[in-house]
Parts: C-alpha cells; structure tokens; sequence
DNA sequence: AGGCCTCCTG
DNA sequence: CAGGAGGCCT
C-alpha cells in the first residue's frame, strides 16, 4: 500500500534544478536525540530565552555545524549572509547544575544507610557473641516495616518514597496502593504479626548456630572472640572481599548460598592466606558469614511479608510502569474538528466509563491534566513559569511521573527538532538553505515557548526510563482491542492508559499545523505514525490529507500574493526574497500555523518559505503564470524539501499540549 | 478502483 | 476548514 503523495514519489526519483544542490550531509548529529545525561530535556522546551539558560551547551550547540553549500548558492547574489551565519554570536548555556534533589535523594538515604547497617551489624554481633537471652525484638534488628521499606530501598531503589506519592485509582479516595507507608491498618497489623513470627525463626536459626559456634569455639578464647567480633572495621583482608563478593551472588541467589559455604569458604581462605594462627580469623569469617547471612535472610523475609501484606501495592507498583492516573470523563474534550465523519465519530468511548481503562486517555494529555486538576493546571501560567508549588495535587508518584513523562516526550518533541531536526534519516538537508539563516539554527528549531511544569520531577523519576523506552512507552497507545494498528509499533511497549481517539480535536489540528512547518506534503504514513493517538480510519486520514491540502493552499496563496506584490515594488533579484521572522509573509504563515505564536518556528521552514517565494516570484516575472499549471513545477520544488518531523511530534498527548499551550 | 492531488466554492 | 469536482497515478 504506497500511500504516498505523488509528489512524495516524485521526491524519490525526480531531480529538478533545485532540488539537486540539496542533498547535502545532514547538519546534525543523530545520537543527538538522546538527552546528554546532565541535560534536562526541559529547557528543551522552553522559549528561546529560557533554553539559553538552562540548555546543555552540547545540545546547543552540535559540533558538525559545518555547512555544505551547493554551488549555486555560494556567493553571488546574496553575499554576506553566509558570513552572517556564521558570525552570529552564539549565546553562551551555563554548564549544567547538578540537580540538588539528586544530593538530597543521593546523600541523605547513604548516610541512613550506613548508619543503619553499623547499628544492625554491630546488634546482630553481639547478639551471636553475647548470647540469645534477649527477647524476640524486631527493634534488634530494626524490622520494623517502616525499617523494612528503608531497607528495599537501600537494596533495590527508591520505591518507597516513590510509592507514597502513587496514583490514585479513583478520585474517591485513595487506593490501596496509595497506602503504601504502614499506619496500622488491619492488614498492616497482619503484616506486623507475619514480621514477629519470621523473627522469632530467625532467632532460632541463630541459636541453633550461635550453639554451633561455641562448639567450634570450645570456649576457649571467649573475651578475644568478643573483642574481634565487635571491630566494625573490617581488616583489608580477603576473606571480607570474598564475602562482599559473595554477598552479591548471595542477594541474587540466595538458596544456593548456604551459610556453611560461606563459613567453608572463609575458613579456606584464611588457611589460604596461612592465617591458621587462630581463631580469631575462623571467628570473624564467622561473624561475617553470619552478618551476611542474615542480611540475605532478613531481605527475603521482608520481601515476601510484604508481598503477602501488600500484593496489590506490589502489583500496583508494577503497572505503574504502564499506566498513569486516571481522571474524570470530562478531561478530555468531545470536540470532533473532523468533517463528514464527525457524528458518528466525535463521541470518544472512553467517556462511557469514567474512572476505567477507558477514561485514562485523558491521563496522557496534559492539557486534559491541566483542565481536570486545577491546582496542577492553575500552577503554571502560559509561559512555563510555575505560580505556585501545588504539586501534590497530583498526588502520588508515578503520577509524578506522568507530567515528568510528558516533559520528556515533549522536550523530545521540541527538543529533538533543536537538536537534529532532520533525524537520523534525513533525506533532506537544511544545509543548502541555511546559509540564509542568520541566526543559529538549532535554537530556533522547535523550540516551544512555556510548558514543562514538570522539569524538576525528572530529576527524581523513579523509572529508569531511557528517553527511548519513554517514548515507545508513550507513543504506542494500544487499541481497545489491545493492540495496535500500526506494525511498525508491535514491538514498542504498548501503553496500556493511552487510548485511541476515533476523532480528530482542535489539539490535533494545531499539531497537524505545527507538523506543517516541518512538512507540506506528509504521506498518509507519515501521517498515523505521527498520530498514534488517533484510530486511523479511511476518514481520518483523508481528514488529516485534507488538512494538509488546506495549508498547502493557504501557503502557496499566500507566497504568491507576496511574490507579486515583490514584482510590483520591482525586486529584480529573487535572492533578495527572503523570509524572515520580521517579514509580513512570514506573520501570516504563523497567523495560521502558529496562532498562539508558542511555537518556535523552525529556520528550515523560514527557508523554504523563502525558496518558495523566490520560485513563484521566478515563473511570475517570467510569465509563466499564463499556464494554467505553472504552479505544478513549483509544488514539485517545494514537495522535495520536506524535512523530518521531530520525534517527539509523536508523542501521545502532545495534541492536547500544544493545544492548550 | 482507490488514493491523493489541486481547484473551486461555501 | 469542509465538500465536491476533476485529474493523475498506480
């Protein structure tokens, strides 16, 4: 199914005049798309002014700024402008600052942690080397659940803290999962009482080997025994390395590392070392294989109490992976822009079921965030700048992941265009016309005014997303049906709370808009892998190709009206014709693209703009309008210089972003 | 025949 | 921006 436009197909095998000189080496790096790691992608997003102070200078500035001219280019009619390029100050992006809650997360839970495992360890010694006289006291070793969850964390992550802030299920209330720190509860006592009962076996597991111990010791160096056991300091010897390496195997494999290997192994190396002097060595071998031990065992208790107390908090913490909270059914919108197919189309299904599956469409699109929770929404104003620190309105942490998530797809979005607008396979290069560009280019390529509330929060997600499985985590909604319609996304994470829209909105149209600055001649293709949001029917998509015809022709009416009106003030040379930000022609591009004028056009287009109105003012000074199909070599010039759209376009939700931006 | 285009009209 | 007509292309 070639869907293509036959300009598109043109574009393949037809090399007109001026199409030729403008197969040049892309300007931008590809690997570029992936965010440096101390770059936040959000400044990405920001407006000219704010990216010059937040952005990663690497992203601003890409090494390859060569540029390839064709010859008929250079020099010339236009001089100077090359040079202009070139010599345009480029502003200068402070070195990227270590976010400071990456110190608070970071330091203070190390410092915990070692204070913790000084105390335990120094406990749980002289629990072996004094005796287990003492009572059954989860505080011996710091079992608490709270005690618990600081250990998961130490061990696996930052999830409890994460957890607190999770999504709610339903706006009632909070879920089960929204519970996550222990308050005392029913289950919770359960919990407790599991907790009790598992170490009150671990005390036994200790007498019995703590009986084994003194057998081995035979009492016969009791105090030097204490004395060794109680150095914190581990001696540089081996048998700790040993262990601390064994540990990991150990964490991962618990079963299969008994503790006797451990107290073996140790025994072994210190006969190694010809450590036989003693048993001094045999008893801190034995110390540390039973510390080590115990961490394993305590780790796996509390793993499966927890699991018992709280599967749901567990399995909700996995599907937060997948799903982001969910709203009320009149966070989305019901506006239909389409046409013909609009009634039967409008009404969006997931408005049928408010709190399920169905509703959570609205969950990926900011701006239905924005309108539904009005402290979220009300927290920014419209140029980024956050008002107020409402948050938590949001109210839990993958929640806060959501916004972080967004931010990242649209910094993708509007920062990958900054980045390497042409993508990594760019079949078109700006270089040919950039030499008309005075300004660096890379700033203004999609750049999009306000936005990115959610900057900070990425600093603190706690998925290890990569920019690329955030984006196939977004950008591949599933169908209701479960799966999606299009191949290419088959093996892309499917989103499970992103729900098709059966209808194209406003949010789409402005996108389609924003899409035009990038490309004017999209192919049907191009076209549903850059709304994944949108079920794609015969309809929708001669919708959408419809729409872009209507830009076409608003464009091509527009240069030419300013193409004439150049011939009548008497421009003789059409390299003076040139589009720039100032120029009226450009203001009624953007009057129509970019009405709200929050996007930052690309350069590209300034250039094309150009090319295009240099093209008509060409054939009218030459007549060529008396063909009733001069336009068509135009069209064909201009259908070849479509450039690629920024990934981050695709972003599910990004319609409704932009729409409310 | 179906898809997409431009052009024209409302 | 949508709808329709007419044309081109596969």
């Amino acid at each position: 199914m070639d869907s293509r436009t036959g300009f598109e197909q043109d574009r393949d095998c037809v090399t007109l005049g001026h199409g030729q000189g403008l197969k040049l080496e892309p300007c931008f790096q590809t690997d570029s798309l992936l965010p440096s790691p101390n770059a936040s992608p959000m400044p990405q997003f920001l407006s000219r002014t704010m990216a010059a102070k937040n952005l990663d200078p690497t992203i601003l500035f890409p090494s390859s700024q060569a540029v390839a001219l064709p010859h008929e280019y250079k020099g010339g009619a236009c001089p100077g402008e090359e040079a202009q390029a070139l010599a345009f100050p480029r502003s200068r992006a402070p070195a990227p600052v270590p976010c400071a809650g990456d110190q608070l997360s970071n330091q203070q839970p190390r410092e915990q942690l070692c204070d913790q495992h000084l105390r335990a360890k120094r406990a749980r010694v002289e629990s072996i080397i004094q005796g287990m006289n003492l009572p059954p006291t989860p505080q011996a070793f710091d079992m608490s659940p709270e005690a618990a969850f600081r250990h998961e964390r130490e061990r696996g992550g930052e999830m409890p803290q994460e957890s607190k802030r999770k999504p709610r299920v339903s706006q009632q209330g909070e879920g089960a999962a929204g519970r996550v720190t222990p308050t005392g509860g029913t289950s919770h006592a359960k919990g407790c009482q599991q907790l009790k009962e598992q170490l009150c076996f671990l005390e036994q597991q200790l007498r019995w080997l703590q009986e084994k111990f003194y057998q081995v010791c035979d009492s016969e160096d009791a105090p030097q025994i204490q004395e060794e056991s109680e150095k914190v300091q581990p001696l540089p010897g081996k048998p700790e390395d040993r262990l601390n390496k064994d540990s990991a195997t150990a964490t991962s494999n618990p079963h299969k590392a008994p503790l006797r290997r451990h107290v073996l192994s140790g025994l072994e190396e210190a006969e190694d070392r010809g450590d036989t002097g003693g048993l001094p060595s045999v008893v801190r071998v034995l110390s540390q294989a039973l510390k080590h031990e115990l961490a394993v065992v305590t780790s796996q208790v509390v793993d499966s109490v927890l699991k018992a107390v709280w599967p749901k908090a567990d399995r909700h913490i996995q599907k937060q992976h997948h799903s982001l909270p969910m709203l009320g059914p009149d966070a989305r919108r019901e506006y239909s822009a389409g046409g013909k197919c609009r009634k039967p189309l409008a009404k969006p299904s997931h408005m049928n079921a408010p709190g399920s599956l169905g509703s959570l469409q609205a969950e990926v699109l900011p701006g239905a965030l924005r309108k539904s929770l009005g402290s979220y929404a009300s927290s920014f104003n419209s140029k980024g700048v956050k008002k107020s620190s409402q948050v938590p309105s949001m109210g839990y942490s993958l929640g806060s992941a959501t916004p972080a998530q967004h931010s990242q797809l649209l910094s993708q979005l509007l920062g990958y265009s900054q980045h390497n607008p042409w993508g990594s396979d760019s079949h078109e290069s700006p270089s040919a016309l950039e030499r008309d560009c005075p300004e660096p280019l890379n700033l203004h390529w999609g750049t999009i005014k306000l936005r990115s509330s959610t900057v900070r929060q990425q600093q603190h997600h706690p998925l290890p997303l990569s920019p690329a499985n955030m984006e196939s985590l977004v950008l591949l909604p599933a169908g209701r049906d479960g799966h999606s319609e299009l191949p290419a996304a088959n093996d892309r994470v499917p989103f499970a709370s992103t729900h098709m829209q059966e209808a194209l909105t406003p949010g789409h149209l402005k996108k389609a808009k924003l899409m035009f600055f990038f490309t004017r001649y999209p192919s049907s293709t191009l076209l549903k892998t850059y709304f994944l949001d949108v079920q794609f029917s015969r309809c929708i998509t001669s919708q959408l190709i419809k729409w872009f015809s209507n830009f076409r022709e608003f464009y091509y009416i527009q240069v030419e009206k300013f193409a004439r009106q150049a011939l009548l003030e008497g421009v003789v040379d059409a390299c003076t014709l040139q589009v720039s930000r100032d120029s009226e022609l450009f203001r009624a591009l953007n009057m129509h693209y970019n009405k709200g004028n929050d996007f930052e056009v690309p350069g590209r287009f300034l250039e094309v703009a150009s090319l295009t109105l240099q093209e008509f003012f060409s054939a009218v000074r030459a007549g060529k309008d008396a063909d009733p199909s001069w336009k068509k070599p135009i069209y064909k010039i201009i259908s070849k210089l479509d450039s690629d759209i920024p990934e981050g376009f695709k972003a599910a939700g990004c319609s409704q972003e932009l729409l409310h931006s």
